[in-house]
DNA sequence: CTTGAGCCTGTATGTCCTACAGACCCTATG
DNA sequence: CATAGGGTCTGTAGGACATACAGGCTCAAG
């Protein structure tokens, strides 16, 4: 029985599209740009995706929808994919993401402290001119 | 002298695109599609921006950076614009954000820690393959 | 063996920009 | 004063990133 680590359980194109939030023709698309690879095919010619799929793909769509481009997000994924990279490489690839990635932290608390404090302050009253929110354009 | 609140130096487009790093031709097309105000203009039908204009264009284009569609800044820009609006109102606009905010400061934080561990146990060693990276795809 | 859901490919459409073309305005300089 | 340059104006074309649709194939269920 146990086949080691097989219980690659198959998943088809919709399958993986429900499991990550993805649209079901993104994944095609992802998939033509080359940032998806070229997943095996059923004898059907049909998609067979598995878990490092999934994960892969929920990694790109957080991506995106953090403002990553789609190039920095091949780069970041070319560091998880480069076993012909040396370690020096990809500390530095690493290391010039990382501002970037805490600046958009820093952006997005701004916006939190904002959005917060409305919630906090507005509450009940009937003001229509909220002061706090001029911190949103700080 | 001091006429009150007055030091409006007069901004043009190609200023307001230096001061906020937007591209120039962004600017104009976030007029058309009404996400900035119309600004007024000079008699020789030149766009005149003030510092509310750079606060507000700076704030689109990072908060775009951040991965918000036009369509939830537009929202978002609607508290401050909104002196219709009740306080009630913008509290849940505001508390709507709010999640969805969290929830992205929690998916860079994540980057961020598999970045920097990966610049801090990669440095120096030479093995090509950091299984650190695969905090990446969790 | 038909019906329907899901997959296949290719292509058209939509959003969000970005770039270019042709004309106008303004300042500087010879 | 003439003109050369740089900035602005409008309209429109092009590119990146998806998303939707059309026509056909596959497969399990009834």
């Amino acid at each position: 029985m146990g086949k080691g680590h097989a219980s690659v359980k198959a998943m088809q194109r919709g399958a993986l599209a429900r499991a990550t939030g993805c649209n079901l023709e993104t994944i095609r698309y992802y998939e033509t740009i080359g940032v998806m690879p070229d997943p095996p095919r059923d004898p059907n010619g049909y998609r067979n995706y598995g878990e490092d799929h999934v994960r892969r793909l929920r990694f790109i769509t957080r991506a995106r929808a953090l403002g990553f481009s789609l190039d920095e997000i091949k780069g970041l994924l070319s560091l998880v994919d480069s076993h012909s990279q040396t370690c020096a490489e990809v500390e530095g690839v690493a290391a010039a993401h990382l501002k970037e990635v805490r600046d958009k932290i820093a952006d997005l608390q701004r916006i939190e402290k904002a959005l917060s404090d409305t919630v906090a302050q507005c509450s009940g009253a009937q003001i229509p001119d909220c002061p706090v929110l001029d911190a949103l354009l700080v």
